[in-house]
DNA sequence: TTGTGTGCAAAAGCTTTGCATGTTG
DNA sequence: CAACATGCAAAGCTTTTGCACACAA
């Protein structure tokens, strides 16, 4: 994505995110503003706490409560999507202008991948209909080993392995 | 399930619990085997708490400790299978003698169904391929809101006020 | 007997909450 | 000016860890 696109959408973001605000009648606060800012300089997936000191590192002091409180109003309107890879631990990341995918992620090195495939949205609609649910969004995640040599695969077959022997 | 097939499976995964310990050296203790049993007479997704607490009720103390442990020895052998259905809340369940199956989520209730649908192993095969993965395990959750009359179709959740008020 | 497993409780890690203060509308 | 949002720190929850004792092998 080019840099002038970037500038686009952040102004986008925000026309997005103020409307969403108004219509739910909650403030527009500099800080809000200024984390949604920050998310969409990113590219990345991350946590609540690294967007945290990411804004301390870049000279803009917001508290972790106002950190999850906007991550949620962000969540809420679709700007930012929440995952958990397989850990007690929130990951986001932003989702305006981006096109809908889902996940592989090396167990061994955490690496996260991004794929799409159209039988997804077939899965969903067919189990909706099937269940008697209104299916309103979903969460895919491939969990495997990539054989990149950076990667440090050694554990050969988990199945078997004693969990202990820290790493 | 009828419950003389019950009995059976829980022989059955017993064997293979212990044999899952001898190949790994750890000791055959009658807390681990306790707990094995205590899931496999269960039918639902529960968490480690619940797990705990069910095993103190009917008369068996264990240490969370314990409980987390067992738990973790379990999933490595395929007995147990591990979730996260959108919380910060890991769930379990029993795995051995069932179909692998992927899960569909009531925003409102919290009811869990359970589908399967082969187009998932196709997906896992051809992303793995593409993206040189060994995949060895996914997890696919649908969220959505049933339609069952007693589901609490309309709680409106509380925390930053706005979420699902329209879309 | 040896060393792993257990129980207990404290600690750790992520997230939420309470309260006083500051700011938006 | 009245609410609502923020910052801070404490509390909450789930999970992990440390240590002394128990017990499987």
């Amino acid at each position: 994505m080019s840099a002038r696109n970037q500038e686009e959408i952040i102004k986008e973001v925000k026309e997005i995110f103020a409307r969403h605000l108004e219509r739910n009648n909650c403030r527009k606060t500099p800080e809000r503003f200024a984390i949604l800012e920050e998310i969409y300089r990113r590219d990345d997936h991350f946590d609540a706490e690294s967007l945290y000191i990411h804004m301390k590192n870049h000279n803009y002091r917001v508290s972790r409560a106002t950190v999850y409180n906007t991550l949620e109003l962000l969540v809420n309107c679709d700007l930012v999507k929440k995952h958990q890879f397989g850990k007690n631990l929130a990951q986001y990341e932003k989702s305006y202008g981006f096109k809908q995918h889902d996940h592989l992620i090396c167990l061994d090195c955490g690496e996260v991948l991004e794929f799409c495939d159209p039988r997804i949205q077939q899965i969903k609609d067919m189990m909706g209909g099937l269940l008697g649910f209104e299916v309103t969004h979903h969460s895919l995640n491939l969990y495997g080993r990539c054989r990149r040599a950076e990667c440090p695969n050694r554990t050969p077959e988990p199945a078997a392995s004693s969990e202990m022997n820290d790493e």
